[in-house]
DNA sequence: GTCTATAAAGCGATAGAC
DNA sequence: GTCTATCGCTTTATAGAC
């Protein structure tokens, strides 16, 4: 979906793109498994058949790399931006798919418990993204539940800033006892199960 | 309450845990703010005014001393024990109980956070550690609300093992926030929150 | 029990050839 | 665009003096 496909263009400028996206899923990777402190620039560029100054030539620091993954991560993925100024519902309906769909990317589940947990260090060069990317997403989610208690759907007691607050916990701290295989719950099912918690009628 | 305060006993012995405790500080200090893979022993025996090969001489590897720290932290934290045969609200109290002490214990926090995320790696040190620890933590969790439950008070169609998942994860997905700052939500309160959701009249 | 010195390996980044 | 070679630095760990 992200990469490739991009035959038939100009040869140095298509070939460069489609380079850039295959070093990119590459260090996604790398930087899943490991972290981005635990990862080297020598062993990424072995896993894209490279030599660690050619991936150098592509991103002019290791930090660079690490943002272009994690700006382009979020582009692709839909969990941020659950549809504004809908019934609340179908915001919600789409964080419950997108924690479907991390069970099928490990991949992406590894890099952002890894990394985010790293940022929270203020010398970390991803601390800001997450710092925005946690605000963004809390923001969204307390609006949608705004929506919800306004149709009268919320349980009584529930107030939506907290709730936001906890969803989003909830969906990050499911991520890290599902990579560890500790439970064999689905991510989906536990987040459907937290919601109906919430909401009436679930 | 953790080191120092061994005066008066057998110089040498007591000299010998006073340092092994105030180094097991240190590191557990500077492991949570770099991580394990971000740690440096140098760094670590610097900060406790010691060389690095003087760290060496009590604990022989980088590894050993990462064990030892989340080891004894999980005997100091009370987090892990909510008291096993009692009413299972004790339980679900003490975790809360957890939540605000940690307010006061940003270091604690900072190491379960980023080491966790790193040990979802399967040749992380850590690895096992962590995998028995959530297994502990929900079994223990799953038993307190299957006892609540037994007294009516769990809200209609709460499910004690499913809860039990969501409410570590909470916990874990809360502290992540909370270090960044992107919230300034207490982890206590929130916690108190979640529990509410789930069960009547709290 | 702690030190200095050092080995052996790996790190991010740069220079310069092709 | 990609390579080899290398710089300067840091890493874990060990040897051996005190």
């Amino acid at each position: 979906m992200s990469q490739e496909s991009t035959a038939g263009q100009d040869r140095t400028y298509a070939r460069g793109r489609a380079t850039k996206a295959h070093l990119l899923d590459v260090a996604r990777d790398h930087f899943a498994e490991v972290g981005y402190r635990g990862s080297s620039l020598r062993d990424i560029a072995q896993r894209a058949d490279m030599s660690h100054p050619g991936l150098l030539y592509h991103f002019p620091t290791k930090e660079a790399l690490l943002m272009a993954v994690l700006e382009r991560r979020d582009q692709v993925d839909g969990e941020l931006t659950p549809v504004r100024g809908e019934d609340g519902m179908l915001a919600i309906e789409n964080l419950i798919a997108s924690a479907y769909r991390n069970e099928s990317h490990r991949g992406v589940v590894e890099l952002f418990a890894a990394v985010s947990a790293e940022a929270t260090a203020p010398d970390h060069p991803a601390h800001g993204f997450f710092i925005d990317r946690y605000r963004s997403l809390v923001a969204r989610l307390t609006e949608a539940l705004e929506k919800v208690a306004a149709d009268g759907a919320l349980r009584e007691g529930v107030d939506p800033a907290s709730a936001a607050v906890r969803s989003v916990a909830v969906m990050d701290g499911l991520q890290v006892q599902w990579l560890l295989g500790s439970t064999d719950m689905s991510m989906g099912d536990a987040m459907r199960d937290h919601f109906a918690s919430l909401i009436r009628d679930m």
